[in-house]
DNA sequence: GCAACACTTCTACGGCTTGTAGAAAGTTGC
DNA sequence: GCAACTTTCTACAAGCCGTAGAAGTGTTGC
């Protein structure tokens, strides 16, 4: 439900690499890309739409900032995947066995 | 890249399910909608090029099987989304501290 | 061998999402 | 009020997915 197309993904990218609500120019400058400021607009409007963007209207231009942090949407990712199964812990020990020492490692400090 | 429709997930969801490969035949009288055969051997081939599902050519009909269990899918769907961020740890680290004390548990006991 | 049947392939279409942007409408500073 | 800037509306093409008919190929009983 919130997987993003490849330009959504840069677009939010640069939401959550900013300290502050960007505008459409300014994520428009800041795209590798060389698009059009009302494409940079549609998939602002997209995004608000699917609730990941919030949309200063009251300032203009109006300014947009991400409503999750990466990190929250990406965990809110890891649940919608594993939620399409029926057995969370038996993919979570498959997830555990295949990854690095040092991640493992990480994960047991985590975990306390 | 890998992944499912909603068809095409209970699709899986049989081949997963079964301990033999199935026909599409089978797979279409153990669906809850009720399809036409066609329709679901454009899925099981859908699948195939995605290389989900492996296809008996040599038997006839056709027998159709997933090609990776369901954790090992998952694991790699789970993958793929920790693969969109620039650090797998940070997202990780939230996601240890949004489950359950019972899952913690689980997860202290698969690590060892 | 051939007729009837079972199975597969090909082709297609409609709906949805995403990238893309022009035309038109709204806002604002002067 | 006008020029410059910003936003909205509308649209289109490509791709994915659910859906399935028509046509082709293989199989089997006789």
């Amino acid at each position: 439900m919130a997987s993003l197309g490849e330009l959504e993904r840069s677009v939010m990218t640069l939401l959550w690499d900013s300290e502050h609500p960007l505008s459409a120019n300014e994520v428009c400058e800041q795209l590798d890309e060389d698009l059009a400021v009302t494409t940079v607009l549609t998939v602002l409007a997209r995004l608000e739409k699917k609730g990941m963007v919030l949309r200063e209207r009251s300032s203009r231009p109006h300014r947009y900032a991400a409503v999750a942090s990466r990190e929250e949407h990406t965990v809110e990712m890891l649940n919608e995947v594993l939620g399409t199964v029926p057995d969370r812990e038996a993919v979570l020990a498959r997830f555990i066995g295949s990854v690095s020492e040092s991640e493992a490692a990480a994960l047991r400090r985590i975990l306390g």
